[in-house]
DNA sequence: AACCAGGAGGAAT
DNA sequence: ATTCCTCATGGT
């Protein structure tokens, strides 16, 4: 067993960090101990590393605490990009004073953007919550992980590629899964198991070249490249406009009748390059029921 | 009871 | 190149 003291420069508001990533039931939060316990792999180790909070929105500090001592440098490594405690947010906060959406952004003040525990697992959420409504998604997602992924200290692993890729049709359908999310999920766990596809590879890459890439990939649209980007990837400059949930952030935002064109999503978003990662992300928290007083 | 949901692919225009 | 239709099922 081992531990780590990390201090991060404010604001991160960690409390609203775990508010949000208990929307899913995979997450294994501890409100009160203001921590979490997150899944990882180091190479092909997986590991779970805990997360303790210890200050302030202002003055935050984190603990760290895992088991297998030789891998513990990358682990910290990997943790600090998932939670992104090198990037400051003032100055992001400073680029939305000025604009439309300062009033949400001064509310969830220190919401910072969390990757997803696994660029892989970030690609199966996405195909999963295509189209679906939040809850049920969630509750999708949790019972393929639970059914075919597999858990370690108390926190779950989504199933490995090689996994999904042997599955049939038939056995996701038991899971409530249309047909076509189940061909979709196979047949993305197929080309990484057969090296036709290499997420870590596309790391190195533009945010077009990888859209470009993943698009190709039945299953895979815009939106879903785009998500990949943000939380897979955490990318700064992602606003996926066919993203419902924003759509309907942006109608309460401005008052509109109806959720607006692409087009106008165009014309409000310009103020908010080169950040539109993290517009679309307090957007999205605009909206969050959990978080809606 | 309809309509929508943090879409995508394939067919029909 | 756009527009339309279908997919499965839970939530509201």
């Amino acid at each position: 067993m081992w531990t780590e003291s990390i201090d991060v420069i404010g604001p991160y508001n960690f409390d609203l960090v775990l508010d949000r990533l208990s929307n899913d039931p995979l997450h294994v939060v501890d409100f009160h101990n203001r921590s979490i316990k997150v899944p990882i792999f180091s190479g092909t180790i997986p590991m779970v590393i805990q997360v303790e909070a210890l200050g302030s929105t202002d003055a935050p500090s984190f603990r760290l605490s895992g088991s297998l001592g030789e891998h513990k440098e990358a682990a910290v490594d990997r943790i600090k990009d998932i939670f992104q405690w090198n990037l400051p947010l003032e100055h992001i906060h400073k680029h939305f004073e000025s604009t439309m959406l300062k009033d949400i952004f001064s509310e969830h003040r220190g919401t910072p953007l969390i990757l997803d525990f696994d660029p892989y697992g970030c690609l199966v959420k996405c195909i999963v919550h295509q189209q679906l409504n939040l809850s049920f998604a969630y509750t999708l997602t949790a019972q393929y992980v639970k059914t075919y992924g597999f858990e370690m200290d108390g926190a779950w692993f989504y199933p490995l590629p090689e996994t999904a890729a042997r599955l049939e049709v038939e056995q996701l359908r038991e899971l409530q899964f249309s047909t076509r999310k189940a061909e979709y999920l196979i047949g993305l766990s197929q080309l990484i198991v057969n090296k036709e596809l290499d997420l870590e590879e596309l790391k190195g890459q533009s945010d077009t070249e990888i859209i470009d890439t993943l698009v190709k990939v039945r299953g895979i649209g815009r939106w879903t490249a785009e998500n990949f980007l943000l939380f897979g990837l955490g990318r700064p400059n992602l606003f996926p406009v066919a993203d419902i949930g924003i759509q309907n952030a942006l109608k309460k935002l401005y008052k509109l009748e109806q959720k607006p064109t692409k087009e106008e999503m165009e014309v409000f978003s310009q103020n908010w390059d080169p950040y539109l990662s993290y517009a679309s992300l307090y957007l999205w928290r605009s909206i969050d029921k959990r978080s809606e007083k």
